[in-house]
DNA sequence: ACGATGACGTTAT
DNA sequence: TATAACGCCATCG
């Protein structure tokens, strides 16, 4: 049998694969943001595929999509969430996470990925 | 195959 | 500092 093309695809893309592990890397008490993310898969400028990923996961999802915010540290969400839109601002604050504001403090709370992740070179 | 969409980011005004 | 427009590229219909 020839596993090259049958069965072999469950998946319906492993871009997405790459963004959900990664937001699964995300420690409790830490956000990201969407560039963050996409630069560490080496997409330095797909931010919006990785808030399309996670655009498709479900609340009832392993993926802490919480964690995600936007570069400013603020909350994005669409109109077509599930509602509610001080969910994931409560969320974080459960995780020990403040907001000034209506923003975060990512100087502070930014993740710092791990260099096992992915490699950075700065400078 | 093409066009429209999208949970962003950056730069300009 | 705030608002507006553009770009970027993958996914969906």
């Amino acid at each position: 049998m020839d596993l090259s093309k049958s069965a072999a695809a469950p998946q319906p893309s492993p871009l997405y694969e790459s963004i959900y592990a990664l937001v699964q890397q995300i420690p409790a008490g830490r956000v990201a943001t969407y560039g963050q993310i996409a630069a560490l898969l080496g997409l330095y400028r797909h931010a919006r595929v990785v808030g399309y990923a996670l655009f498709r996961v479900g609340p009832e999802s392993d993926i802490p999509w919480q964690r995600v915010v936007n570069a400013q540290g603020k909350i994005s969400q669409s109109p077509l969430r599930y509602g509610s839109d001080d969910l994931q601002r409560v969320l974080l604050e459960q995780e020990g996470v403040v907001f000034q504001g209506d923003q975060i403090d990512l100087n502070q709370y930014r993740w710092q990925p791990p260099p096992s992740t992915a490699q950075f070179c700065e400078e």
